[in-house]
Order: structure tokens, then sequence, then C-alpha cells
RNA sequence: GGAUGGAUUCCCGAGUGGCCAAAGGGGACAGACUGUAAAUCUGCUGCAAAUUGCUUCGGUGGUUCGAAUCCACCUCCAUCCA
């Protein structure tokens, strides 16, 4: 099975310029592609990781990536699939979020020896000037057009301002740019992109008279149809520090029961044999599948030593058996006691377990607050310095929300 | 620049002088049931030294015994006119 078929058979195709054109570029290893991630976080999140293993999987087949970051078009902020205008970042957080994102990067993607390239956007978008921009590039699209854009359509409800209006002639210049510096012939992204996607390959047709491709990725979205990633507390993010290993490893033991098999497909790299054999696992048995695919992601993304970490710590919070040792810890400085003692809603809000001591006590008085396997059904209780030195003080709020207390 | 409508708690959205920490829904959290799933049911959802106190309704001032609610100014958003 070739690459084009693969990334089929794992549904990661949404929309292509041209089919064929592209099934031959990629099966014979002679595109040269970019994929642009806009630096809107000191971190990547899973949303990016699904294009990571879209770059990886084409490198291995022979092509070569352009990893473009949005150092320039950061500046203004892609109004798709948004209801409403982003923060606006400052210089000096952009060019960190940059940095931040080329170590990360560098983990999935090899760049050695010009297999791959990694550029900067704000490299010509910060010096152009407005007026030859305008007439040069301007002139090529039409205004009528882009209002009939998917993604300004929404915003025309709610208001679009002329900056972030001025996002897909940014992006589409990002493509010609490319084209001409590095022979990059196609471009993928989310889907939401598609609308910006096309005006750079118009924008090559029309400027150079040259064919370039566009293809989508399908958007990861859960069975209630919405984008995977995202918790309550925000992304969940590639970096260690954001995202602890143990709670990304979670994230995907807990995914739906309708959603493990189409995770496994479009990120993992298990070969898709193995995948249709667990398509036919049914009722609990997918319980595996969900160990399977967390197990294979947390890999992915923080090493074999670190996935085994989370499984063991998981094992033993859940199933009993396993390794205390890995498991999330919270450790209480001396500042946190009272005469040597400290109190069930404070330990719990200083675990981070409850965000306030109101939160606490409902916790508690709910009935969902256990230490050491005993529930606590007094809201006074308190712990000594001594008890919770002693070792393993493992403190549980709810069915999944754990810290080992330390000192 | 002009006219009109608007800004309420995590989100949507009621509230137009005291009975308002603010209806209802969604979400989140906790409990039951389960498979660390979904669905369903129940509770809960500003903060705290917790039958009480404190801080919230875009911002700042004011009227009043009392303001989310009335007045003035300001900021932002939407629609129409230029």
């Amino acid at each position: 099975m070739k690459i084009y078929e693969e990334l089929q058979a794992r549904g990661l195709l949404a929309q292509l310029t041209d089919a064929e054109e592209i099934r031959e570029l990629i099966n014979n290893g002679s595109a040269t592609f970019y994929i642009g991630f806009d630096p809107t976080a000191d971190s990547l999140h899973v949303g990016h990781f699904m294009a990571l293993c879209l770059m990886k999987r084409l490198q291995e087949a022979g092509n070569k990536p352009i990893a473009l970051i949005g150092g320039g078009t950061g500046m203004i902020g892609d109004p798709s699939g948004r209801s409403d205008l982003r923060t606006m970042m400052t210089k000096e957080d952009i060019a960190h979020n940059c940095e931040c994102f080329k170590k990360q990067m560098s983990r999935f993607i090899d760049f050695s020896e010009g297999k791959a390239l990694m550029v900067n956007n704000a490299e010509w978008l910060a010096g152009l000037n407005y007026i030859e921009f305008i007439r040069d590039i301007g002139v090529h699209f039409s205004v009528n057009r882009m209002l009939t854009a998917e993604c300004y359509k929404q915003r025309m409800e709610k208001g679009l301002s002329f900056l972030e209006f001025n996002y897909m002639i940014m992006q589409s210049y990002d493509f010609l740019e490319l084209f001409q510096r590095y022979g990059c012939n196609m471009q993928f992204g989310g889907d939401d992109q598609w609308s910006n996607m096309l005006g750079g390959t118009e924008l090559i047709r029309r400027k150079l008279g040259k064919d370039a491709y566009a293809m989508t990725i399908t958007l990861l979205l859960n069975s209630e149809g919405k984008k995977m990633g995202k918790t309550q507390k925000g992304a969940v993010w590639l970096d260690p520090n954001k995202t602890s290993p143990f709670e990304f490893y979670q994230y995907w033991r807990n995914v739906a029961d309708a959603d493990v098999l189409k995770c496994l497909r479009m990120l993992t790299f298990l070969p898709l044999e193995q995948i249709n054999e667990m398509d036919k696992w049914e009722g609990s048995q997918l319980n595996e599948a969900k160990e399977i695919l967390a197990f294979e992601l947390t890999n992915l993304v923080h090493g074999e030593a670190e996935a085994e970490k989370a499984k063991e710590a998981a094992k033993a919070l859940f199933a009993g058996g396993g390794s205390l040792e890995n498991m999330p810890t919270a450790k209480l400085g001396d500042d946190k006691f009272m005469e040597g003692k400290i109190d069930i809603l404070g330990i719990l809000v200083a675990s981070g377990l409850a965000a306030s001591r109101s939160e606490a006590r409902r916790a508690v008085e709910q009935g969902g607050v256990t230490v050491q396997g005993e529930k606590v059904s007094d809201i006074k209780a308190s712990y000594s310095k001594e008890e919770i030195a002693d070792g393993e003080f493992i403190v549980k709020k709810g069915k999944k929300s754990f810290k080992k207390i330390t000192i």
C-alpha cells in the first residue's frame, strides 16, 4: 500500500485540489510540501500533532517537508473557526513561541541533511512594503470571492477586522514564496484551512502560471462533533510541563468508545491490519484498545519510558497492582501547615485537586474524597505532618483525580 | 461623524429600585449505575473563619435608607446612514 492509499485508508484525507496529481506526486516522493504552524502558544498541542504525523509519514515516503512557522502571520491571527478576534500577541511572545515550536518539532521530523526545512514567514512578511505588496499581490484577490469563503462567512455575523481579513492573503503569499524559494508545490493543513490554501494555489497560478496543489486533513472530531484534544482546562499540550505524560495518557485512555478506532487510525503508526482487527472488538474489550491508543500516543510524544510510567501509574490507581511510584505528586511546603497539621480542604487546594476551599468542601460533602482509600466525611478532618511524610499518602477526588502527597 | 440596539456569573440567556449571589438551559464537578466508555437519574456550581460575612452584573462617578436595575460621562460590540 502506498502512502496516498494509506492516508486514505486512515481517513486522513479531507479535500484535495486534484486527487490524481497529488497521488502521483506523493507516491513517487516528488512532493515538496509545507504545513504552517501559527505560534499562538508556547507549546504545540494535539491538533498540531496530526499535522506532524502527516509530515512524518510523507517524509518517510520520500517527500520533503517544510515546517513553516508563522512568525509573521501570527502577528495577524487566523480568523478561521474563530468567533472573535484573537488576543494580540507581542513580538516577544511570538518569537519565544517560535523557539518552543522548533524544539518540539525536531522530535518528530528529521531535519538533518536537508531532509526537511524549517522556515519562519516573518522572514519575508515582516519587511513587506505595503504599496508594493498590494499592487503585486493584492490585485489578484477579489474581495467578493474572499467574502464567500466559509471562514469569513461565519464572521460576517460577529464582525471581522481588516487585520484578520488579510490573513488569507498573507498565507497565500507564503505559498508563493515557498514555491519560488524552495520549489514547494504542495500545501497541507487542517480542513479549516481550505479556503486559505486555495488562495495560495490560485495566487501561484495567476502570478506564475504554474500549478500547485493543496490538500487538507480531516479534523479530528469526537462523536459529538467537537474538536478533540481540548479539555475543560484547555488544550492537551505536547509539552510535558503543560500536560504531564500521565494526564496525556489519561486523556486518550478516556476517549469515548465511538472514537477509539478513529483515533487509532488517524493518530498512531500501528499497521492498518492490526487496527482493523481491533475494529471487531466490542463492549468492554474496547478498553484494551483504549489502553493501546493511550500507550502508543504517549510513546510517540513523550517516549517509551514515560509511556510505561504513565501506564503503570494508571494501573496502580484504577486496576490495583502496578507501581505507585510514578503517579502525579503534589509537594506541600511547610507554610501549608498550621502547628504541624493541615486539614483536608487545605490538602485538596494545595495539591491542585480543588480550585478553592469551597470546591473542596463540596467534594467532601458529596462523598467524593478519599484518603488512603478511606472515605473522608468530615470537612474538618486534618492530618499531621508525620502521617503525610510517612510515605504513600494518596488523596483521591472523584473517580479520576489522584495525587500522591509528599512534604 | 450621525441614528438605533446592546455588554449579566465558565458559556448562552432571564432579570428594568429592596423578596438578587441573581431564573432557565448548556457545560464542569460530585454521587448512583458501569468498562477509567456512552446514556440515564440525583446533587452541586462566586469566595470565605460558613445558619453568618465579603466581593460580583463593561468602566468611572452620581441619585437613593437601598442600584444589575435610575442619571451622567467613558470604553467596547452589532446594525443602518455617511
